[in-house]
DNA sequence: TAAAAATACTCCATAGGTATTTTAT
DNA sequence: ATAAAATACCTATGGAGTATTTTTA
């Protein structure tokens, strides 16, 4: 699991399309498509349910979401935090 | 910056090697080596002080330990959380 | 039939290993 | 002289795009 499957991952669902998300994100739709199906590989279970045109959200995804944007957004933080850390 | 960066950091931080934490992991030197250098580059100034055959932290390198490993951290819960979380 | 998702195929970037060089003790 | 870090070099893996197929609304 890296923070770039959990970006994409968030984009999908909040766009609740992976092809509006790769749209979005400026990559392709295969992009979005693969790096979620990793991320289900890897946890074991689906993420998203596809019903046709639509893509929503399952529990597991509905958790993945909410910490997923936990951890991109302490990410960042972290990142301005080193950046404006004292130099030695 | 990704999580497999964070890893291999906290491991050259918590050994005080980049050769030593290679060892732990059962990766080359040079892979411990780059990744810290990755991040250096990314973050915009060094994490570590090399000074012979002596790594410490310097204040941003103090920063980053601290928060990566809250993040991996979550990142592992997260993991935990989508598994045991009802299947649909 | 049109729009979106999955996927096969391909290519290229880069992650990672090995070997070498540099540095400091 | 030795041990560790940096780095040049090379290769293989996997990430990403394109094109195609599948699905369903």
């Amino acid at each position: 699991m890296e923070l770039e499957q959990l970006r994409l991952f968030l984009a999908v669902a909040e766009a609740r399309s992976f092809s509006g998300a790769a749209r979005e994100l400026f990559v392709s739709h295969s992009t979005t498509s693969r790096a979620v199906s990793a991320l289900e590989r890897e946890l074991g279970k689906p993420l998203l349910l596809r019903r046709g045109r639509t893509v929503s959200l399952n529990p597991a995804g509905e958790v993945l979401q909410r910490e997923a944007r936990k951890i991109l957004d302490q990410a960042e933080e972290l990142k301005q935090a080193v950046k404006s850390s004292v130099e030695c």
